[in-house]
DNA sequence: GATTGACCTTGACTAAGGTCAATTTTTTTA
DNA sequence: TAAAAAAATTGACCTTAGTCAAGGTCAATC
């Protein structure tokens, strides 16, 4: 059981599981499975109804939804140590409201809802971290739905960009998108020519150097200026 | 204090007080305040500290952003009975993400943020009823982003009417816009101008009837194909 | 090292919806 | 009820970003 015991201090170290002691990390634990998907793998889909949640151990996850006429808009992306689909735990009839999908290869750790919405009546503690995580989303779509409707296709690439440095970055910083350009501009509601545009006007105006997926920007404090 | 417990009976049936017994909807109740607002006052910023959080009694309320140049997007109507900003409880530095305004003469009802939270510690049913309401707000708010990017401004204008019908409505209604339509338009994130002139091309090709703020729909099977 | 396929870029064109300005209608207030 | 203010409508024009189509780049595979 060592091998259990690694998985669970790193579960502690997660926002919604910081608040179980280790009987329960086991119990959570011992009603989960870890499972392998190649890239480009339904995890599952909207409408569905909902039965497990999900954390990212390794690789990428898209979350979308699709329009009537095939349309794919990508809600997020998760990276490891995400979870996503917690909050469906309560939503009025257990159905995913988006589509998930790996994006490469992923591995990902499936827990059972049912399992953890028990426990979550022995912890109050708990239920205050999903409130905030659940708050913190809520926000995040306020945001995108103010960056949508207030702000331009370039505002939001740029605001992308800047939020890919690390807090430390100095006026000279290069990125790297381990994202394919297409997603990142659907997440940014954006089609992949004007993306592709976009930053090529920027590297025209000096801002910006685009080396494939690595991006340097010439000037960050002029992008916070665009802002 | 029997005019008391005229209200505590109605707290009783407002989703987020449901769990709630006698003595702690007297507690809620006795740490807070019954406001009159005229049309046109602010409640709250975006940014400011947030202390409480709000029921609307009578009126109508909007919650919005205003971008850098002064453009504002309606985010969400209130009407009586409904309860706001009880998520911004649980959100990081408790600052309200939104304003709030009335849009008519109004009455709200405002309760105490701190007080709340703590009788959240007691009611593990009440962090239930609150993780269901945050729940349900996210998959509004994903709706929304939906619609924003994966339909037009008729397809939303289409749903919203739709919206507007009670469920049993016949083949032919008739509702009444109770908002100006320009606050209607920008909760839909259209210009005043679009909207007018989409209702107006609906209304030629015999979908709709307009009288100022009463619409007849006289195909609603119809305006259902277009969605 | 040619071939395939996924992804990205570029150019020409288009359309949905926004902007600006003038006018009408409705509401409010004096 | 007249005047003023606010809201809604309409027309002419414009802009942003989307669409469509062609071509390019890169990596994996035969």
């Amino acid at each position: 059981m060592e091998c259990n015991q690694i998985i669970i201090d790193e579960l502690h170290h997660i926002p919604l599981f910081e608040a179980l002691d280790q009987s329960q990390l086991e119990k959570t634990l011992s009603s989960s499975q870890i499972i392998s998907l190649p890239a480009k793998t339904r995890l599952f889909e909207s409408g569905q109804p909902a039965k497990y949640f999900y954390m990212v151990n390794s690789g990428q996850i898209k979350l979308f939804c699709i329009s009537p006429d095939g349309d794919e808009k990508v809600m997020e992306i998760l990276y490891p140590k995400q979870t996503f689909a917690e909050a469906v735990m309560f939503m009025p009839q257990h159905v995913y409201p988006v589509n998930a999908e790996t994006i490469v290869d992923s591995e990902v750790l499936r827990f059972d809802m049912q399992h953890f919405h028990d426990l979550l009546k022995d912890s109050q503690e708990s239920c205050f971290r999903l409130l905030s995580i659940m708050s913190r989303h809520l926000h995040a779509k306020i945001s995108d739905i103010n960056n949508l409707t207030l702000h331009n296709a370039t505002y939001r690439l740029v605001v992308y960009l800047l939020e890919q440095l690390p807090d430390d970055a100095m006026a000279l910083s290069s990125i790297h998108l381990s994202t394919p350009k297409s997603i990142i501009a659907s997440l940014l509601s954006i089609q992949p020519e004007t993306f592709s545009r976009i930053l090529l006007r920027m590297s025209k105006q000096g801002l910006i150097e685009i080396h494939g997926n690595d991006i340097i920007l010439h000037d960050v404090d002029g992008l916070r200026d665009m802002l």
